[in-house]
DNA sequence: GCCGCGACCGAACGATCGTGCTAATCCCCG
DNA sequence: CGGGGATTAGCACGATCGTTCGGTCGCGGC
């Protein structure tokens, strides 16, 4: 790998950790060079403008959620059990990755839900395809008949996501202590509803 | 009411229907002014600071708030008819008072989880009102009768509020027709799980 | 009728923002 | 080891930010 490629990895990771807190328009070139030890040009230079470094973070963070949440989920067998690996590695992957300010795509999605660029339309690709991964686990749980066959795989996969929003708002507004007991509490229940009885 | 407190609650409104859109932070004291045709100075001189406004903003939002959700839903019966009324009055609140961008609740949330100082504490002051609100909803159902005795009511709130939360990612971000109906759907299920049957 | 005060304005400040341009320096490949 | 593209630095620009200050206008009470 040049090492251009590595200076850009190591602005995007660094990016990624300041857009959780301050979102992505909240980042600052300048600031991003000083924390990183190099000129704002120098910087900048990697990216041909601020959008352009945007699309960069989103697509980045995109790649590490799929490999902290997704791929270690695979190894366990297909069906519920799958689903619990991805719940248990989905809720707080934030804080296990060393975010600081919490699930980044629920900050990228607030912000940039009413405006439209390319920021916009990278986030919503990554969203799209994390869902379709989701929708797709769910059949697998169907048709292998751990959950009945009239449960609808959009809706469980739309449940799920409502659940971890929620384990976030919980636990970083309000400093739930049981946030994340609660978000399992949900999740069990739609578990129970879904599972043949 | 003088004419200072009608200029400063025009200000509020505006700023808060920006706000929705920009977030808080992306509030500009010098295009508030223009847009409401008035100065700078001037209309900061109502606030002393920007932290101040920001601070006001998120205390006028809880008024409309409770005036847009709670208040008619106390006409209806106590009890799950009551619930009822507050899930179908917050879902879509912000389109319904012309929020531009969304709950304004959501993205504030998002925006201030990390960021201690007075306006995280006015948002959080704010949520906890609304939670207690909620809970204290719930309690009534079960005592009433209409949902079982073994239902808790903070965790029939929590489950209350991802649903919320769900339905605005997919309804702004993910551009869902049907998040409605989903989050209605989701909504039948904590109930129906919560009755007598 | 004059005084006082609330309400608002205009101009300016230092700081920080994203973005060019040019030159120097580094690293990789032949 | 040397040449050349890749990478980074230095500097400056226009714009916009929150905030300050001094001043003006008008209205209500002594």
């Amino acid at each position: 790998m040049r090492k251009g490629e590595v200076t850009r990895q190591a602005i995007l990771d660094h990016a990624m950790r300041s857009a959780s807190t301050k979102g992505l328009d909240g980042l600052s070139i300048g600031v991003l060079a000083t924390d990183l030890g190099m000129s704002k040009s120098g910087l900048f230079a990697h990216f041909s403008s601020k959008e352009a470094l945007k699309v960069a973070v989103i697509e980045r963070a995109a790649v590490l959620f799929y490999e902290a949440v997704m791929l270690p989920s695979l190894r366990a067998e297909r069906g519920l059990p799958r689903i619990r690996a991805i719940v248990s590695h989905w809720i707080g992957w934030a804080e296990r990755m060393g975010l600081p300010g919490g699930c980044f795509f629920m900050a990228a999605a607030v912000e940039l839900d009413d405006q439209p660029g390319a920021p916009r339309d990278a986030l919503v690709r990554s969203q799209a395809d994390w869902r379709d991964a989701l929708s797709k686990a769910v059949e697998i749980a169907v048709s292998s008949g751990d959950f009945e066959a009239h449960v609808d795989p959009s809706q469980f996969a739309h449940d799920l996501w409502a659940i971890v929003l929620g384990y976030y708002y919980a636990s970083r507004l309000m400093l739930d202590e049981r946030a994340r007991e609660r978000a399992l509490h949900a999740f069990d229940a739609l578990v129970e509803r879904a599972s043949k009885s």
